[in-house]
DNA sequence: GTTCAAATATTGTCATGGCAACTATTATTT
DNA sequence: AAATAATAGTTGCCATGACAATATTTGAAC
């Protein structure tokens, strides 16, 4: 890898991921979905994991403890999820989708799906294979 | 692509990003460098481009009017750079480092280069055009 | 030359992210 | 059992990012 090259990738991917959150906001917004790409992040993961905790979820999509709370707290407001106590222990919350919040996921992931499909297009499966293994590599190599 | 890769690669890509950018706060920090990673970012567009205009630098940097003001507000606190008006457009400023933002970014280069090798470890030339190319197709595809 | 449109920068609001401090609860140690 | 440590979640502060609105200045149209 050349010098310049080195300079150049952390923000050759920054300026990516910017513009494909704001892709995929866009979808959601023509849609009349009121979600941010984060906030639909966090409801399709409650979806297949229902009963989660906060800290799991945390885990789970890579966001710290005040960020799930923040935006837990939207989507409660939202109506579209609710935090349960936990009988086991009464630190954690248990966290679903209301049928409001079961109703928008669906909604949403019809929109989402289709934008990843159009932000994949000219690529392939081997691409897809090797940015996972890169991005897996940076990923130990800065643990 | 199957289904369920087509999930994940958003979410791979913005958790790596966001690693790698506490990575290389955690080594300016250690490095006593009073910069966060975009405060950077800017620093290092301004040394190669003295006398840039602010929406100049926006565009070069792929980041918004408003945010480069406010990250300019707080590298002007610091004397690291100063704004002069500029005689041709005095709509603009012209940006340029003061001799400590000089100095600075010098110091900070070093940590910044030795950063993006260890972060790069294990991958190829190849994958770097791999990388890009993969960014630049995706970029392409949702503007 | 005045009017209108475009460009430059700023400010405001809200969402997200990192960090530290804090409360409440549970687990461990002794 | 009491003291201590660890865990779950919240709140505060500041930086960044997207978006909208604004002021100032410049350029274009007439």
């Amino acid at each position: 890898m050349t010098h310049s090259d080195k300079r150049a990738y952390f923000f050759k991917i920054d300026s990516t991921i910017k513009r494909i959150r704001s892709f995929m906001q866009k979808n959601l917004t023509d849609a009349n979905i009121d979600l941010t790409v984060d906030q639909w992040v966090v409801l399709d993961h409650i979806v297949p994991n229902a009963g989660i905790s906060q800290n799991e979820l945390g885990t789970l999509i890579c966001k710290d403890a005040p960020t799930i709370t923040r935006i837990l707290d939207i989507l409660v407001k939202k109506e579209l999820i609710v935090r349960k106590m936990s009988d086991m222990d009464r630190r954690k919350f248990i966290l679903e989708l209301t049928p409001q919040g079961k109703e928008l996921h669906k909604k949403a992931f019809a929109i989402i799906a289709n934008g990843r499909k159009k932000s994949w297009e000219n690529l392939s499966d081997k691409d897809y294979d090797d940015l996972v293994r890169i991005m897996d590599t940076i990923y130990a190599n800065v643990d």
